[in-house]
DNA sequence: ACCTGAACACCGTTCAAGT
DNA sequence: ACCTGAACACCGTTCAAGT
């Protein structure tokens, strides 16, 4: 759906290039084709520009990266957070995953290249927030935060690589899955007692839902150990 | 330092390119000019043949990646674990940090393209039964895995992520980083009162290295949660 | 069998030239 | 100012042809 935000006063002459036309088209690319196909070539060609046309509004690739993210960030829920300290940590890394996993490439993006958008430090402030309110002191609590942000960038793009690479492989087949059985032959091949016993439930046992039980898990570590639990 | 494994009775014949040789020659431009580097036509440049001939030894640039993983797993270390099985988990997850820092590219291919390689099987086995011996059912050891993993996986992705490019920001520049000021400034005028609090310490706080707490951490938190602890 | 050059269909980016 | 075509220096990969 092009024109979504119509160009105000449109008269004959050849419509000029904006940035938020860009990025539109961008976002259009990326839902339609995937991220991977989000080139600069492609991008002025969804656009209607020659590629050239793209530097008078983005540095190079990077900075055009760099603004999807802030634009994303921009649009993500900033939900009322629960005022019990814990239960605020626990929320706002869920926002924080749940705002990511939709979208895995951002988190590509985050790690290579460049920092998270300044409309999204809020929810860095609710988690230190909450660990300082759960008797952290502040080192511990941004430690806290560098912690659940490591398993959550993690979870996603370990998650987001494996769907792919399942996609990928089983596109032609039907029915049962390809990269599923050719995983659990190698855990059952592998002569290692417990995984091999476990091969025949591997496919299930890894594509289960288990970020939330691990956060919390890892909340309730970090605290403790904060509050003197560690050795 | 080519030719480091001597190719067994050479003549006077025009060298055949081995697999060997082709991953060594990988290894050393990944040294010498990192892995971002490497590519197909560098590669065969560092290798001495036409960059077709590669295709004789591998499938695509996919499977030479994979076969360097498998290399590289085969070089691991496999250490002595700990008998008390906490400790082993502690010490498995460690083993496979540390391996993975030291190439933090790898990881990016093991998330991005294939499994991981069967002779780095061992440490997933070494988790779950650690994870077993402390009580867990078998669905709980490979949550623990998974968990585990994705902390490692996120938080060798983020730092590496975080290193080059402050490497990238500050190679003009000596002394003070300008990476490091830049965030600073960003945290400091965001407004928000924990963070712009902490925007002076901010730098060195993000860089210590919080790898084995948060792991100690998170492994206490699994294993008591798997006992019963949570709600 | 093993290797190759030429070719195809792409990239990101620069820059002088057009309007 | 804003946009462009042509060009540069790359990619991964295929394929018919050479030895």
């Amino acid at each position: 759906m092009p024109g979504t935000t119509p160009s105000r006063g449109r008269t004959g002459r050849p419509p000029r290039t904006s940035r938020a036309q860009i990025l539109e088209a961008a976002w259009r690319l990326i839902d339609r084709d995937g991220w991977q196909k989000l080139t600069m070539r492609r991008l002025a060609a969804e656009a209607g520009a020659a590629p050239t046309t793209l530097y008078h509004h983005v540095r190079d690739r990077d900075d055009l990266l760099t603004q999807l993210l802030d634009d994303y960030a921009a649009r993500m829920p900033r939900p009322e957070l629960p005022e019990e300290p814990r239960e605020r940590v626990v929320a706002a890394a869920t926002v924080m995953h749940d705002s990511l996993a939709a979208w895995p490439w951002i988190v590509e993006v985050l790690t290579a290249g460049d920092f998270i958008g300044d409309s999204a430090l809020w929810f860095v402030e609710a988690i230190v927030q909450g660990a300082v309110e759960c008797g952290c002191t502040p080192e511990q609590a941004v430690d806290l935060y560098r912690g659940l942000w490591y398993y959550t960038a993690g979870e996603i793009l370990v998650r987001a690589g494996t769907a792919r690479r399942r996609a990928e492989r089983d596109a032609d087949e039907g029915g049962v899955s390809v990269y599923d059985e050719t995983v659990r032959r190698r855990i059952a091949d592998s002569g290692l007692p417990h995984l091999s016993g476990l091969a025949d439930r591997w496919p299930g046992l890894v594509t289960r839902e288990t970020y939330p039980e691990g956060l919390r898990a890892f909340v309730d570590g970090l605290l403790s150990h904060a509050r003197g639990g560690a050795a």
